[in-house]
DNA sequence: AGAAAAAACTAACAATTGTTAGCTTCGTTT
DNA sequence: AAACGAAGCTAACAATTGTTAGTTTTTTCT
């Protein structure tokens, strides 16, 4: 049982702020008001608020990156690595639902990290991407632009966390395999 | 050849920023160095920056609710109905892409017709959400939770508004029937 | 051409923003 | 008990925000 650290407090206090209203609408004092603390003092655990978004998109962003590259390395058919992404990507969002806010909408707010956090995208969505043209080589996968069926895939995983919290209810293995069955069936041949 | 009046214009102006930044990240400032004018003349075609925003998105959600309440009087299967929604909602997107932004992102920064808004959306779902249940009775579509199939359909259609503008090389009726295909596959029995 | 209306401008406002400086309080270690 | 560092506080700052008032320019209409 690791005990969480004020600066974790604020950084997970912030990312859900972050989530309801978006970097831009939440203020320092917005999140001091939540950890119980007057704004001055955040700054006695991290450096600004900028310095808050880029550690929650780029350590989330690199855990992506290395799922991604594990799932690469396997001697499977493109449609099972196809369907690891999607388990991944299922479990991280479940993992740190408020984090991936931030990682999709207030992304273009990053300043020094911004480009580091575009490679780590922009390769993610290439070697996604070489799977499934792969797949559809191998005829794994519905001939259809490639392009097509990255996003239809990529977009619903993406949105996962705006839904994930609501649901509660519903098992969460449950939509694990419940999501993952209908992905699949959309694209697989 | 409607002439478009300096009102819309700077709504335009005001969607394709808020689609890039935030509503909360662009400044009336911003708007009005776009249109070319200074910051207080806005005030002339506007009443404030919280009206630009209920414009743009009350404008796009009452569109998809007078569409869906057409679809559903219809006399089709319910596969049939899903697929009109889903292209639909496809040209919807096609025609108003940056509004598309600020309907899924900056719905929570609307104040007097945030009841509204959300009272459509909860229509729209529901509405939705009952061809599906239909179409799962009926056989015609998968056995699986429905609030699944919902969301998978719609949060890929919802998304679009992002990759639309990138793929203008690829045609957009080829979009239209390769997504539509895909999302269709997914659900169907 | 001249009047009226529409739309631009300048200047300013009150509020809010992220952040810093300097001081105090608390718990821990010696 | 004394000393020290971590973490809190108050007060303030310079910049930026949406918006208004008052004035001037431009366009429209007769």
């Amino acid at each position: 049982m690791r005990k969480t650290t004020r600066k974790e407090e604020i950084i997970k206090v912030a990312a859900k702020l972050f989530k309801e209203k978006g970097y831009s609408a939440v203020t320092m004092r917005d999140i001091a008001k939540v950890v119980g603390v007057k704004a001055a003092s955040l700054y006695n655990h991290i450096s600004s608020k900028q310095d808050i978004l880029a550690t929650i998109i780029i350590s989330l962003a690199e855990e992506f990156t290395e799922d991604l590259e594990e799932i690469q390395l396997l001697d499977s058919t493109s449609l099972e690595k196809t369907r690891r992404i999607i388990m991944h990507h299922i479990d991280i969002t479940h993992r740190h639902t408020y984090e991936m806010a931030a990682l999709n909408n207030d992304w273009m707010h990053l300043e020094e990290q911004l480009d580091y956090y575009l490679l780590l995208r922009t390769a993610y969505e290439s070697n996604f991407r070489e799977i499934i043209i792969e797949g559809i080589k191998r005829k794994e996968i519905v001939d259809t632009n490639p392009e097509v069926v990255l996003f239809s895939v990529l977009s619903t995983l993406r949105s996962l966390y705006l839904w994930m919290p609501k649901k509660e209810d519903v098992d969460y293995k449950e939509i694990r395999s419940d999501l993952s069955r209908v992905l699949i069936n959309g694209i697989k041949r």
